[in-house]
DNA sequence: TCTCTAATTTAGGCATGCCTAAACTTTCGA
DNA sequence: TCGAAAGTTTAGGCATGCCTAAATTAGAGA
């Protein structure tokens, strides 16, 4: 069995460099709060266990092996958020750091429990895909909102769930995934997007809408 | 906070030992599977944290202070049991090992989600009493089987979760607590009882019949 | 090309919680 | 009452995963 650091390290190198690139180390190390040097040395155990390639000063970059396990710390996780937004009632911004605990000690058996209670869902509820037992994960249009022009329609693909007073805002607007809305304006010099939802016009500013990624309408 | 060596510690000694009684340090290694030398290094730092008392060659004691951590984890552990029971549809003889691992990645916020989803329960799956918030615990009369003479109806107040192929056996007789049943024969020179639940006759093992609690019919 | 800075690695250390082996108490039966 | 068995503690050690401080390397700009 993987420890618990060793499945965290491994699913930062996925998020921070996906299945084939290389994270440096300083990356890695600021992404789970420890100092670059912890990392170096927990590097170098992963490397032995053969579960990433490290090549000096260069980096790390998943094995397959590294890749099946941070796939499926990250199915864990993802699962969890979903099963406590839907089956208990937990807000979506406060998810994250259950999840983040229970995934280190779900069982298979209530994994599949929870995928099967879900319907075997496809994505979690930041709209963030959700690897699958066969390690493919659905993907879908996201166009970060900052990226999109004035007066286009657009639905909500995915929030991230980095920061949890950025969901509570997000969501007090209603902008969940799936939600559709209409951007009104983008004031100039960085300023702040003015969208409209559901009959109400309201203000996000410029970094926020680096975080929330959406699809036109259209291709709905 | 307490680490989950601590939390595992103090919740052995009060199921050992309950919240007043001393327990040997040997029995204390024994439950958690380590060595009595381990286990008197441990014991050594729980009394300097002030969780137990520690006289030499005698045993260890709860201070108020551990024994409010060991019901809280007792509750969260009994909690996990029957919301895994009734929510998720697990067997009732395989949730002891998952609840084993959720008890201590349990928040407050989830304990009392999970508490008022199962209508503030008094009793585990296995019929062992949860503690509340405020450290009391509901009791019962548990009288082991064995001592129960033959001709006598009774119902199942508790099976001892110790051992899982226990469980499987006596969830197969359909001798979940609440349940009432009717002791036929015990044979003599310790040998099995013979038991009729529901129209059906059993045997269940001399020994089997010393994890099994029950109270008579009449006292409901 | 050289140099400076930022990133990375090495070196040495610490706390936790486990181990074995050996020494020491306690207790109980002869 | 004495000695052996059972229980307990001490001593020394190991793996994990973190830390700080110092040395090293890569890479970009002058």
């Amino acid at each position: 069995m993987s420890t618990q650091a060793v499945e965290d390290y491994l699913k930062a190198v996925y998020e921070l460099a996906g299945a084939d690139d290389r994270v440096g180390t300083s990356a890695l190390a600021d992404k789970l709060g420890v100092t670059p040097a912890s990392a170096t040395g927990m590097v170098k155990k992963l490397a032995g266990l053969g579960f990433v390639t490290h090549e000096k000063y260069q980096g790390v970059a998943l094995t397959p092996a590294g890749r099946d396990i941070a796939l499926e710390i990250l199915r864990h996780h993802r699962l969890v958020e979903l099963y406590l937004v839907k089956k208990m009632g937990v807000p979506w911004d406060q998810v994250h750091d259950e999840a983040e605990k229970w995934e280190h000690v779900l069982s298979e058996d209530l994994e599949d429990r929870m995928d099967a209670m879900l319907g075997h869902p496809s994505f979690d509820p930041h709209g963030a895909p959700i690897p699958q037992r066969d390690g493919t994960m659905a993907s879908r249009v996201r166009i970060p909102l900052v990226k999109i022009e004035a007066g286009t329609r657009v639905i909500v693909s995915e929030v991230s769930d980095h920061d949890s007073e950025l969901l509570r805002y997000v969501g007090e607007l209603g902008l969940f995934p799936g939600t559709a809305f209409d951007v009104i304006t983008l004031a100039p010099y960085n300023g702040p997007l003015t969208v409209e939802v559901d009959g109400a016009q309201h203000v996000i500013g410029r970094e926020a809408a680096h975080y929330i990624f959406v699809r036109p309408a259209e291709s709905e």
